[in-house]
DNA sequence: CATTAAATTGAGACATAGTCGCATTAAAAG
DNA sequence: CTTTTAATGCGACTATGTCTCAATTTAATG
């Protein structure tokens, strides 16, 4: 349903779906947690792919643009991202020794955050909360 | 007193304080904002200054470590900076028009988060809170 | 099914960001 | 002032992202 979502995209756009988008949707949506342009391009590559980077960047904007995926992050022209597969929105802890990744969403951390942009009169869109620290295991 | 501050943790680790590691440290400390080593080393240049962007990216690190700047956000090896010059921490608001960051602070903020950290037998060390929408003059 | 117009592709040049080794220079200790 | 040691700039190198252009693929049409 995901691919069938892309089609109806790149149709009301005057696009078309080619394997090589295919392929990369393919690739993001049998793959779990977070991902950047770069190392998706290079576990394609790997596993055979004839894809081109330039490609894998070009279908990046289209993904994003129909909700298939998401920003979590970015800092200049650096970002990662995720799947969306009907995931609601949360909120990460990362582990800085393991990497590990845990997902979370608080009604609560979204209530709040409202009221303080209500408070400088601005318009939130949308948010990222990253906490970094250690998680149970690494922590001992 | 910066400088000073500077002095004593360059003293201690026994390395040198040298002309253009105190070029560097002046530059960040004379401009508001946030920085990433690249825009900054651009700026120096500009303004005349024979310093290196090896020299530009090998000492903040230095500054780092003795917290006179903070690591505001990273990805990979992308990283903003911003100074610290006494500023207790704070989280951002930034507008995605006109580019406008809003600092605030919100004790119930702070403190949820180590609830929900606890909910995870997560150890938060430190966190990084972005909202992204439109600032009071942008959103009209 | 063949034709064709338009979009997409890969290759590789280019741009930007960050790192590293090494010969030279500068700091600070004696 | 000499010596020791760290720091510097240069330039090569890696990684990441963007762009152009000729060749290819798609999908609409005949």
């Amino acid at each position: 349903m995901e691919r069938q979502k892309f089609k109806e995209y790149v149709a009301t756009k005057g696009l078309k779906l080619t394997k090589k988008r295919d392929d990369i949707l393919d690739e993001i949506l049998t793959t779990e947690g977070h991902f950047d342009p770069e190392e998706l391009f290079i576990r394609m590559k790997t596993k055979g792919s004839k894809v081109s980077r330039a490609s894998v960047y070009r279908t990046i904007p289209l993904l994003l643009e129909c909700g298939l995926i998401e920003e979590v992050e970015r800092i200049d022209k650096h970002a990662h991202y995720e799947k969306v597969l009907g995931k609601q929105h949360h909120d990460h802890m990362i582990c800085m020794k393991c990497g590990k990744v845990i997902e979370f969403f608080s009604p609560t951390l979204e209530m709040l955050q409202s009221e303080l942009c209500q408070k400088e009169s601005f318009t939130g869109i949308r948010h990222n909360l990253e906490i970094l620290g250690y998680c149970g295991r690494c922590s001992k």
